[in-house]
RNA sequence: GGCGAUGUAGCCAAAUGGCUAAGGCAGAGGUCUGCAAAACCUUUAUUUGCCGGUUCGAGUCCGGCCAUCGCCUCCA
């Protein structure tokens, strides 16, 4: 079976073929660590994991590359402002968002090279587009000469004169052309910077990307992703600069994510509707986060609003409630096989993963394939045909199986007793209950119901539910569990 | 203004021309239960923003219109 990718580049979704057979390699634009890494990194973090993770599973040998953009004028401000060097607070920042990342299940990329660590590669290949007639100094700058690529807008289907004609290019003297962009900047004063042909100085913005990605992954590679907005000119600049270099193709399938919206609109500073991970994380359980974002097409732009997390939380309990209901079938019969019994139509849940998620990785799909294996084993478990002895043995390698699945997608692979602990807490916490008067009034229900005194029994139940929390009676006595939020439609006037 | 994306049920959201338009949330009915909860079963779009066209066949392709969003300045 073949995959098959959305490619930026023609608009097309097209089949996957490796540069190396059984290899995959795969770049995606960082961060630009000027501060705490916010929800829409986060995104683009989980997906690009998420895909690392999938092809990982189907066998490739993925060498991932995500950078750091650790040096540029909003690092070299930030940094000023807090009376710290550029790179020491820049690497803090990396620090910080290596821990954000973690909390979401983002495990670091294969390699994470920092632009600061990649000078001599981004001289060299400014060197390189200088001596080809692609790149001219000004004044201890360096420019890019965007009339020297004639393919200059074929990502984004820009023309280069209509964006000449655009009023917001900013005019700079130093410039042939207001489309020229900067490969090397002149250092300010007491500014960090590097010594270069061209005197001291540090790189512009998009030269790192192609700089660091020819150094990984060579001058053609499989994939290059990035959010959307990221298409010009950030990756239309990389574009120029590598194609240009060295007459290549650069990357053969560009791939770019979504957005997380707020209230509607794009999530950015200006608009004060910015949520850091450290925000995301105290507001909503990391998993549920997740979920959020790998429940729409990753091309899809993301509405991050508390109703999106209703939905999550419900199916976050219902998996691992699902699946503390296996782990103590488990605990009973650790040895059952897998044998079904005969009247028993076992789905192969894996097989239709795999087929969704070849296709442009559709997520969404893909828990939809989870969720019937989810419902094959409550259907199973509460069934009184088959005895738990005869059956274990299949609902316990469903659940492996969507396990295995959920992990690709980054979900669900904690103990279940542990995850539905933490996510009860983030609901009391949300919905600002004491677990204490709940026990008090839980204790009140059990004593009444000993004295079989439904009415008052049920009339503390009726008062517990309209709290939020749901009450259970089980043979091994009452439990409760906090219910999510009833949704409310996001607001979207703001 | 240019470029691009989106518009599918009360809400979220799949479906890359072809069997009765997935799945989830919320709602309704049922099984179980002292009653519930959880779980399970049934049910909720004669129709995909609007108008035209291509086709044996359109949510899907083409044209026009409307609406929302993004990029064109730093952005994941």
């Amino acid at each position: 079976m073949t995959a098959y990718v959305y490619n930026t580049m023609t608009k097309k979704r097209e089949p996957f073929e490796p540069k190396e057979p059984g290899k995959l390699s795969m770049y995606a634009c960082g961060l630009t660590v000027y501060d705490k890494s916010h929800i829409g990194h986060a995104m683009q973090a989980i997906i690009y994991d998420m895909i690392r993770n999938y092809f990982e599973f189907r066998g490739y040998e993925v060498t991932y590359v995500r950078n750091y953009t650790d040096v540029d004028d909003k690092i070299i401000e930030r940094a000023a402002l807090e009376n710290k060097p550029a790179l020491v607070y820049s690497q803090e920042m990396i620090d910080l968002s290596l821990k954000d990342m973690a909390l979401l299940g983002v495990k670091p990329a294969t390699i994470e090279p920092k632009v600061s660590e990649h000078i001599p590669e981004i001289i060299e290949l400014i060197q390189k587009l200088i001596d080809k007639g692609h790149a001219y100094e000004s004044q201890g700058d360096v420019y890019f000469e965007v009339r020297s690529f004639p393919k200059y807008g074929c990502l984004s289907n820009r023309d280069p004169e209509e964006l000449r004609s655009g009023s917001r290019i900013e005019i700079n003297q130093q410039k042939n052309d207001p489309l020229d962009f900067a490969l090397w900047k002149r250092a300010k004063e007491g500014e960090v910077s590097w010594t270069s042909p061209w005197g001291e100085g540090r790189p512009g913005w998009h030269i790192e990307c192609s700089a660091m990605a020819e150094k990984y992954l060579g001058r053609e590679f499989d994939i290059h992703g990035g959010g959307r907005d990221l298409i010009f000119p950030h990756h239309e600049n990389e574009i120029a600069q590598s194609c240009a270099a060295h007459d290549s193709c650069y990357a053969r399938y560009w791939i770019h994510n979504g957005l997380i919206l707020v209230d509607g609109q794009k999530m950015g500073k200006s608009k004060g509707n910015f949520y850091t991970i450290q925000d995301a994380v105290k507001a909503f359980h990391p998993e549920a986060i997740r979920y959020t974002i790998l429940k729409s097409h990753y091309t899809a732009n993301i509405d991050f609003c508390d109703s999106a997390f209703h939905d999550a939380y419900s199916r976050m309990l219902y998996f691992y409630n699902t699946f503390k209901r296996v782990e103590e079938i488990r605990e009973q019969f650790p040895d059952a096989e897998a044998t079904p019994p005969a009247n028993i139509t076992v789905p192969n849940i894996k097989d239709a993963f795999i087929e969704v998620m070849d296709d442009d990785f559709n997520t969404v799909a893909a828990i939809r394939e989870i969720n019937a294996g989810f419902k094959f084993i409550n259907d199973l478990v509460a069934a009184k045909k088959p005895k738990m002895k005869q059956k274990a043995g299949v609902i316990l390698a469903v659940a492996d199986e969507i396990k295995t699945c959920l992990g690709i997608l980054g979900l669900c692979q904690n103990p279940s007793k542990q995850a539905l602990a933490e996510i009860q807490e983030y609901l009391i916490r949300a919905r600002n209950i004491d677990p204490a008067e709940v026990e008090a009034r839980l204790q009140e229900r059990v004593a009444a119901r000993e004295n079989k005194e439904w009415q008052k029994a049920d009339d503390i139940r009726e008062s517990l539910i309209a709290d939020g929390i749901a009450v259970m009676d089980t043979p091994q006595g009452t439990e409760w569990q906090v219910l999510p939020h009833k949704p409310k439609a996001c607001d979207k006037e703001a």
